[in-house]
DNA sequence: ATAATTGCAAATGCTTTGCTTGTGA
DNA sequence: TCACAAGCAAAGCATTTGCAATTAT
């Protein structure tokens, strides 16, 4: 349902105003990662009175409730996703951008050997591929 | 030798003035990874005439020189530090701030493969772990 | 000589915030 | 009702840029 996020707000006590609605529901139906800019665009055509400074806010809200995940890939501007039931990393297309998402469970291993080699315990990791299509 | 960017710059045909000497100097002797404004501080105690937008003009150039490299961790500023001979990543510790360098092989590799699995050829990469220490 | 570089301050781009009015529970 | 959220415009930061003066080659 594309109300899941509605759902984890109510979960998390958060109130339910109709902008923070609109929001989740424009994030659920994202495909991509948008950025912030994209994501009240596309808020703004649903309700034209929303401003930008909600939106920046509720995305902070939602991010820090753990609802959508915020990344900060090459060239700067935050971009979010809905927080993902499984984790996954990122492959970005050099040329077009395209975000491909990729899990891999070895990586994953060796990352926490690596950091438990070193004495730490791993909390958090960002990896990130940066690529060209391969042509054939 | 500490002038070793000195040496990249005139190889490159960079025009070698004594501001660029001198952030050529601070950060070939930094052992952190510093960012602009701490750059800025310490250039600035050799010579106080220096002007900020020097310093980031000059990171950037030699950061497209391929001389230094730049770091988005998370908590924004870039950090900067000498590219190294040889890659490696990075681990954060989440407590201190502390920037930990290592090298691991087979993520390297793996990482490798997952892109082509993907249809990509790999160009680049960002690796950080973030960790916190483990007490005995 | 002269094209590139600097310093300064103003401009930019993204993000946050203060304050008053509006609203969900 | 009333603590919290929204809208607006102003402020904040990191970074970039226009321009006149300076400098490396």
């Amino acid at each position: 349902m594309s109300d899941d996020i509605e759902n984890k707000c109510i979960r998390k006590g958060l109130r339910l105003t109709d902008q923070r609605k609109l929001i989740a529901q424009v994030m659920s139906r994202s495909e991509n990662h948008p950025d912030v800019d994209e994501l009240y665009q596309r808020v703004n055509k649903l309700d034209s009175k929303i401003s930008i400074a909600t939106v920046y806010r509720t995305v902070k809200l939602f991010e820090e409730a753990g609802i959508i995940e915020k990344h900060g890939f090459k060239g700067n501007k935050a971009r979010y996703e809905q927080a993902p039931q499984e984790h996954h990393d990122h492959l970005i297309d050099i040329h077009t951008g395209e975000i491909i998402e990729f899990v891999n469970e070895d990586i994953e291993k060796l990352q926490r050997k690596v950091a438990e080699k070193l004495g730490y315990n791993l909390v958090d990791h960002r990896l990130e591929l940066y690529g060209s299509k391969i042509k054939k």
